[in-house]
Formats: C-alpha cells, sequence, structure tokens
DNA sequence: GCCATGTTTGTGACCGGTCACAATCCTTCT
DNA sequence: AGAAGGATTGTGACCGGTCACAAACATGGC
C-alpha cells in the first residue's frame, strides 16, 4: 500500500506512512510538478486542478516537508535569533516580536544563546549560523556579545538589533544587514530634561555594563546636561545588568548629599538604587529622584512607582523580522517618558 | 569548476559553491560514503581514511547540511518548544535551559508560542509542530494552553514542562511523552508551614489563574493547613498572572483584619500585594506576611526583600531536554525556600 | 595454504521537494 | 482554416545527505 519501500519495519503500520507530493498527485490524478504550484500559489494553475489537489491533500493529510523544501530551494524558511540572554526582558520581549511576526509569514525561529562574549564563544555561535542555507539571522546585539557576533557575521554592520538578510535567494554578499533600534539618545536626553526641569542642578548616570548604545545613551543625557548648563558627572559602572550591581554602587553614590536625581540603565537597576535608598534612609523622591530604563511590567508596582523610559521591544522585534523581507525604513515607535512616583522636585538645600 | 550546474547565476561568483559531501570526498580520495561515515563518527573507518577526510573538511571548509540531513534520515535533530509566553521570568528561563542542553547536544532550538488557549490557536499550533519529521516538541505546560497543546499532541501526557520524544527515529506511538516538573506540592506546604510556625492562624492563598499545577500547590496549602488545623480561607484568583491583577485583589483583600499571611502565586503577584499594602498603609511584615513563588532577580531587593520559594527553571528545561534522549528519571532540585523580610511574626491580637 | 570471520570501503537508490525546459492545450487574430 | 502566443501541464535532473547491501581487504585458526 506504501509507495516508499524505504522503511522496512514490518510492524502494524497504523501510523500512517508520511504522504508526499507525489502522493497527492497520484490521488488528485495531476503530475507532481502540478501539486507544487498548487501548494506555492503559483499563478497558472486551473482552477479545476487547483480544487482537485486540495481536496486530495485534505484527503490525506499532506504537509510540506521543510527540510525537502530547503534542500531543493537552496534556502530554509528559518531564521534564527542569536541572543545573550532570554530572560532578561528587553530581550525576552523582542524575541517575542520577533516571532510574532515570523510566526504570521510562515517563517521558523530559531533560537541560538551566546555563553559570552569570549572570542571563542562568538565565534562558535556565528560559525553555527553563518551558513546562508540555514535561512536568515537576526542578532539582538544590546551588549557586547551581541555586537561581536554582529560584527564577525559574513555580511557586517552592527546596532542594537539587526537582521541579518538571507532570507531571499537573491540576498548577496551585496546585501548588507539591517538594522533597528530605538533611539536611546533622545530617549536619555528626554529623561534627563525630566529631571533637569524639577530643578535637579545635576543628574548622575549609572550606566549598564558596556553596551553598544551606551554611547547614545550617555550622548543624550550628555547633551540635555550641557544645554541646561549643569556639570557632567562621572558615569557610574556597576558590574551588571542586575539589580546587585547597581544596589552595591548606589549604596556609596548616595551617601554624596549632590546626588539628587540618578538615571539608570535599566528598571532593574533602578530597583537596586530604590533599595539601596531604603537601606540609607534616603527618600525617594524626597531626597533623590530615580528613573529607569525600559518599564518592564513590575516598574508601576514598584515603592516607589518606578520613573522610567518605555521602548516597545515587541515592535523592535516585528520590525527586525520585516526587515529581512522588505529593507525599507519604516519609523519604530519612539521611546516614552513615563513619569511615576519616583522623581519629584529637587529637594532645597 | 563547479560541480552543480543548478544555479546557472553567471555573475562574479566568488561566494563559495556551497561545498557538499561528494566534493570534500573527491579532494580526500576516498568515497561520499567515507566522509559519511566520518562525519558520524562511525566506528569502522581506518585512521588514515578519518584524517583524509577531516582535512579535506578542513581545508573546503565543509558544513554539513541540515536539511539533507534531515531529509534523508527522516528525522530533523531539532527541537520545538511550544510557550505560550517568552517574557515571564519562569518561561524565560526554562526556554533558556532547554537552550543550554540542546546546543551542547547538537540539537537545533525552535520556539513556537501559543496565542492563547482557544481551541483554534492549540489546533494551530500542534498542527505546526506535530510532524514527527520536524523533530522532537517541548511543550511549557505551565498553564492552560500549555497543557492543552499537550493533550492535542499525538502522544499526550500532561504536566508542568513536558518533553515529547520523537528525537531517536525508533520512537513509536507507543513512546507518550515524558515530563518532568517541580514538586508544587511541596513546595506551598513548606512555604504555608513556614506562615503557620509564625504564629499565623491560617494563610491566605492568591493564586495564579487556572495552572495546570494549581491543584499540587493548593493541596500543599490545604495539606499544611489541615496538619496545623487552621481554616482553609478560600482561595483569591486575580485575573492575571501579573502584578496588577495581585494589586487589585490584594486592595480588598487587605482591608479584612484576619487576614495576616497571603501565599501568593508567583513574585510578581507578591510585588502587587506589597505595594497594595503599601496604598493601604498595612505594614509588612509587621501587619501582613507575604511568599512569593519564583525568586525572580529581582526579588531580592523588593522593599521589603521577598520571602519566596526559589525553583531552578533552567534545570528543568536541561531535564526536559534530556528526556527526549533517556527517558530515565533523574531528580530534580527541590524548590527551596527562601526567607527574607516579607514574612515575619503575627501582630499581636 | 585455505577458508571463516571481521573490518573497511564503495555503489546505487532514495528522501520529498524545486527548477529548467519541453510538450500540450486553448484562444484569438488574420 | 492556420498560425501565433499565452496558459497549463508534465518530465527528468538535482539538492546533499543516509541507508542497504555488496565488494575488497585484513586477520586469524586449523
Amino acid at each position: 500500500m506504501f509507495v516508499t519501500g524505504h522503511n522496512p519495519s514490518e510492524q502494524d503500520n497504523s501510523a500512517a506512512a508520511t504522504v508526499s507530493i507525489r502522493d497527492v498527485a497520484r490521488a488528485a490524478g495531476v503530475s507532481y510538478q502540478t501539486v507544487s504550484r498548487v501548494i506555492n500559489d503559483h499563478p497558472n494553475v486551473s482552477q479545476k486542478a487547483r480544487e482537485k489537489v486540495n481536496s486530495a491533500i485534505a484527503e490525506l493529510g499532506y504537509r510540506p516537508s521543510r527540510a525537502a523544501r530547503a534542500l531543493a530551494s537552496g534556502v530554509d524558511r528559518a531564521v534564527t535569533v542569536l541572543t545573550s540572554n532570554t530572560s532578561l526582558y528587553g530581550y525576552a520581549e523582542t524575541l517575542g516580536g520577533i516571532e510574532e511576526a515570523a510566526r504570521s509569514a510562515g517563517v521558523q525561529v530559531a533560537i541560538r544563546v551566546l555563553e559570552s562574549d569570549r572570542d571563542q564563544d562568538v565565534a562558535a555561535a556565528v560559525e553555527g549560523v553563518s551558513d546562508p542555507r540555514a535561512g536568515a539571522v537576526i542578532v539582538l546585539a544590546f551588549d557586547r556579545a551581541g555586537a561581536r557576533a554582529l560584527r564577525a557575521l559574513p555580511a557586517n554592520v552592527s546596532s542594537s538589533a539587526a537582521a541579518e538578510s538571507y532570507l531571499g535567494r537573491r540576498a548577496q554578499k551585496s546585501e548588507s544587514a539591517r538594522w533597528v533600534w530605538f533611539d536611546d539618545t533622545l530617549a536619555a536626553q528626554r529623561a534627563t530634561e525630566h529631571l533637569l526641569e524639577l530643578g535637579h542642578r545635576t543628574v548622575h548616570h549609572l550606566a549598564i555594563p558596556s553596551t553598544t548604545n551606551v554611547g547614545d545613551r550617555e550622548r543624550g543625557w550628555k547633551r540635555a546636561l550641557s544645554a541646561a548648563g549643569a556639570p557632567v558627572p562621572e558615569v557610574i559602572r556597576p558590574r551588571s545588568w542586575r539589580a546587585a550591581g547597581a544596589h552595591e554602587a548606589a549604596l556609596s553614590l548616595l551617601m554624596d548629599p549632590a546626588v539628587t536625581a540618578i538615571l539608570c540603565g535599566n528598571d532593574e537597576q533602578a530597583l537596586g538604587v530604590i533599595r539601596a535608598a531604603h537601606d540609607r534612609g534616603v527618600r525617594i523622591p524626597e531626597d533623590v529622584s530615580v528613573v529607569g530604563f525600559d518599564d518592564v511590567p513590575t516598574a508601576a508596582f514598584y515603592t516607589p512607582a518606578l520613573t522610567t523610559v518605555r521602548f516597545d521591544f515587541a515592535a523592535l522585534g516585528r520590525r527586525a523580522f520585516e526587515l529581512l523581507v522588505s529593507p525599507e525604513d519604516a519609523p519604530l515607535t519612539e521611546p516614552t517618558l513615563i513619569v511615576r512616583e519616583s522623581t519629584g522636585p529637587a529637594p532645597r538645600t
């Protein structure tokens, strides 16, 4: 009853033998090429043939083989996301956005995490995804590891979330990587301006360790400071993106009475600062104002609720995926400052 | 110079034509089958041949084609993770664990998110991954959508994180899905006992909406309560896993002076409760004690620092992957109660 | 020295699609 | 009616591997 003589298993083969394009063709009374045309929506297929094929497909429960398709066509309809983290909010949300867009385009999403930013690990990861036949690649270049991986990719370029374009067959080396990113400069500038407007003499900046766009944020922060003629304090660089590092750094920072406003690299760090303030008996926002970045879902429930800059990471992810298909520049939602309880007027001296 | 006459592109073909097993064979002076044996670590290959092949591989920069392999062998070395969320802590960490284990086993990780728990969406997702040729499937059955998807999968079974076993060729319908999960009952029991020991008359439970293991947690909670002869209050069920729902629910719950201890479904909810307490002027832990579940990285920095039950989600993920290969039951780290500042002695009446 | 047995190597077919090109079928126009 | 031209359909080869089986080569026992 089966066509394939490949699998010699004699056992009760109730499990349906995998049905191929040829089986469908036979059942529909057409050639396999016609079936191929139908499943690929080619224009030149008669209505009658199309119907016959479609019902045969439904009847036999035919499902095209991704592998065969990839092999024959030379490209896999898949995207591999290269990221150094799966659980940090920004990364995870971006991944979600990519998946959403990819899913609705019928493209598979694979994920590959970068263990570290050491050359060896980066090289291994890049090696694993740099086969054009394996589909496209999107690098989450939020951190050094990502940025390095992006640089190491065949066609190079660098920024926040970048989309290496391999999807189409004709994508050649001439086609370089495309990228999307938020306007971090503007975001940082706005946040800083907000604090300045509240009367703070200056704003201290507790940064994320070595990011790609760290430059951007610092630029925005400095720009706002300079525009207001405020002094530019040295940037504080904790040892991690996490709350722990920020907490530790803030513990000493808060001893300085000149510090009345702190711009943090992300919400988690802001939480560390808030906690440090609590530990030191410093009131927020009465004594010190704190601003975060990201607007994680919990930020509104911190005590005090966090003033922060919201980024639409999911949109970033969707956009990164779309770039694989159409390289057109589409605007990304601008980051928005969400003012809550952690910022207030500068204390009177 | 090229063997494949398939691609007629005449352009400067500096981009290396994809090298196949046959090219390597020719360069090494052996048959393609021998090359296949080498790259698959077959035992019966002479040392000499192996070396020749390996150097030819290195020289030509050969990379096996995943697609061709999948097509020829009938199975793809890939796992698809079915999850309804990418950014919630537990999900994201579990995904990370799966990826880690899969990566070191040379297996690709794909991800497919479940949009909702509606039959239609679940069916679509299952349909997309239920092709045995496409590799294995791991379902993150933490919620209803996941549980349903798990049930809808060809070989069924249900629990927290489940590993549908298709990886090996011989995996047949007889091989049912394997699963791993935490001992939620014990975890809830321990947490409840902790509160009871602090002198609380009873413990209120603010649950996660309709989870697979909701039963387990409630059982543990009830067990501890009963064992202590404490009354069993009605379970509070907010409308989401998020802080918002818990915050809203807690706002009214905290008006009840009988409520002195709350066991929350997760840390985010606990944060919502803490915030609600702040809003109501209820002190934690002096007036009310709060316990969470998960131990998210920020829990230690809440004010007050959260007492919670830590789960090793990454280990859960790794284990789920391993189950695909070896169905042996290996113990999973037990959840641990981390006592911090949010729990304290019951207030004196 | 010869045969049995095990190891190493090679050949042809096949997996399930796509591609290039040729053949057949309709229409429409002169 | 015949030819031109587009629409529709079919055929053979190929993608890059694996599988089953056979051939060639060693090794060892009697």
